[in-house]
DNA sequence: TGTCTTATGTCTTATATAAGATATGATTGG
DNA sequence: CCAATCATATCTTATATAAGACATAAGACA
């Protein structure tokens, strides 16, 4: 006779309530019989924390031990949830010295999400890239980014157009597309006075931390505006890198083109 | 007073020696003093009888327990050594039946390392790819092929070209450098009656499992002769993939440049 | 032929102990 | 007496092992 097998995930009650002598089912009355075993339970519960802002970016999560003792299971178990969390990068974890909030700030790869590197190979020898805002500007969402943001159509948008030089040279023209609502505030201003990567603006500016991305490459040629943005001819080839970047529960919370400049540099993939 | 605290690893004899109460150091004559855990050595067990062929492509190693019994370890620390060759997608783990090596072939992904997907979404409406091979014939590495390749200056290799094309549209060319010592006796016919991937091939042919790879992108314009092949024009640009694919213990054994037309297809990489 | 049992895999959870990091306080040298 | 240094206590995560649950497939049996 089962009682209550799973309560609903709470923070502060006791979140989950397990059989002793085995795994455990959903209720009958419930639609979705799929069972998840308790670390995966345990995640889902770091996820909200995670999300709701209980923990901030950078920032060290309670310990396994103390884990454990909120979620009343055993910090082997805690353990294995944050060991995924680990591998997707939504957690660093620091030995001997505890767990963090993963963050786009401070990391001391400058973009974590930017695969492009110089032939030369030492990425570090042309410096930090140099940034130049064109344009920052509020519009609406055409069907092609409301498809991507997950929005509806014309719904308001904040279009950001930029350019980053390496070594003086002009490298990548990036075009991107923003929530109004999330970014309430942001201004051309306000980015070009930030001294960092625009992921780490968002945030410590806008509680917006960006977790994964996608991306669609293609080879493009440049319309005049854009060629002369880079500074190129209009029959130079031009990497086109779509990018749609993911907050929590796969969230989209930004779209954004860039054309990259690929005669001195490279985009680098890993396969396995 | 330290016996032999580890022994050399063999596949037969004991692999390892470990003191009951703590880690072990190296014996002091070594010069490296570097530890490694316990189940990073049986990892390294574990990819000596993949790369020595004691277990073949697609076929089932020995159970977790019998493993564990070999190396005197408990089945934990086996199954920890086994996760990490898991996620690198060296094995494959399949719950009650086993793990498996991993391989190119059955994958019912045709390609493991190819990423271009068509617009349409739906990657298997436009059918399997044809193939057409140009070329194959005996060379000597130049410079920077040699370079790739780990190889020396002008030692052979066999060089190949072909073509993909989907839904008969050619889409993909692609050159191909491989060292001639390993895949003596690869010829153009061999390559156009195999029925799967190339991949594939390589492993049940030559014995060589292809384990991770390097990719360098760029946009470019083709020559009149790849333009000819493709059958565009010399201004369409193109994406350049330049992959360098390894074997076990990061050895080279293939170089690629693939062209890829990217107006009906792209390009996908996932961000974390 | 269909159901049940059983053998043999991996998967999940739990516990104990090691190793890394850091703050604190005793100890020592000036 | 003060400051630097070393040992230690006590946090943290990391590693190793064991026991039982779940998954799968093959054979026993009605």
């Amino acid at each position: 006779m089962p009682t209550d097998p799973i309560s609903t995930p709470t923070l502060t009650g006791k979140p989950l309530t397990v059989e002793t002598e085995s795994h455990v089912e959903m209720t009958a009355n419930t639609a979705t019989p799929s069972f998840s075993p308790l670390y995966q339970q345990i995640k889902i519960l770091l996820l909200q924390s995670l999300q709701s802002g209980e923990w901030k970016s950078g920032a060290a999560i309670p310990s396994e031990q103390e884990l454990a003792l909120r979620f009343k299971v055993s910090q082997g178990t805690v353990r294995k949830a944050i060991d995924e969390l680990a591998t997707e990068n939504l957690l660093v974890r620091r030995q001997g010295k505890g767990t963090f909030v993963a963050t786009h700030a401070e990391h001391h790869v400058q973009y974590r999400f930017l695969k492009l590197f110089p032939d030369s190979g030492d990425t570090n020898s042309e410096g930090p890239a140099q940034r130049r805002i064109i344009d920052c500007k509020r519009s609406r969402a055409s069907a092609d980014i409301a498809k991507g943001l997950a929005l509806r159509n014309a719904e308001p948008v904040l279009q950001v157009r930029r350019v980053l030089s390496f070594a003086l040279v002009p490298t990548i023209l990036e075009d991107l597309w923003l929530p109004a609502g999330p970014f309430k505030g942001l201004t051309a201003e306000r980015l070009g006075n930030y001294d960092g990567p625009m992921y780490a603006l968002f945030e410590t500016e806008f509680g917006v931390r960006m977790v994964r991305a996608e991306e669609k490459i293609r080879a493009v040629l440049p319309d005049s505006e854009q060629a002369k943005l880079l500074g190129i001819s209009p029959t130079t080839p031009l990497l086109s890198v779509e990018r749609i970047a993911y907050t929590y529960n796969d969230v989209p919370m930004e779209m954004r083109q860039g054309l990259y400049l690929t005669d001195t540099h490279y985009y680098r993939n890993e396969l396995h």
